[in-house]
DNA sequence: CTTAAATGTAAAATTCACTTGACATTTTGT
DNA sequence: ACAAAATGTCAAGTGAATTTTACATTTAAG
């Protein structure tokens, strides 16, 4: 049985603490495109673990802050 | 400046401490194939943050655990 | 030694993260 | 109201992660 995994991620409220960073800092910060960050903070789709950790890095958090997921379905 | 990353994981260590848990028993548990395993226990690519903390899920510890980053290079 | 299980490697195909570019909408400041 | 900045959306293209299949090598057990 599939184990689906659901992301959601806490990019906008990370925004706001850091003194309102805006997504083009973000992006320049993590390395990334600004669509990027917009379609990952909307949840469009989860980032590549590397990138994951660079939008952690940059916002000087541990990867678990950012990102939580939940397990749905079960064996 | 471009702020890579380089990533390593604790799998096979985690593996061998969960009673020596076979690369097929991995793959199943997190969903994944078995030859996707192989590659990431390997290094030879960085897996996406689903499959990440699926596996983590499958050991049953923080994605931190298994996965390490280090940044290299900097502003 | 022989067999089976576990691990590794390689190639082709598919999916999806990510980029670039361009344009639309919303928000903020003056 | 106007301009500028921030945010959002769409589409096409590239590249990397993942799968499938198939075979080779190593390890463990009888």
């Amino acid at each position: 049985m599939a184990k689906k995994i659901y992301i959601s991620n806490n990019i906008r409220r990370l925004r706001f603490f850091a003194n309102e960073m805006t997504q083009q800092e973000l992006a320049e910060k993590a390395g990334a495109s600004r669509q990027t960050i917009i379609a990952i903070e909307a949840g469009k789709y989860s980032p590549s673990l590397e990138l994951a950790f660079r939008i952690a890095d940059a916002f000087g958090v541990k990867i678990g802050e950012v990102f939580d997921y939940e397990v749905r379905g079960e064996s």
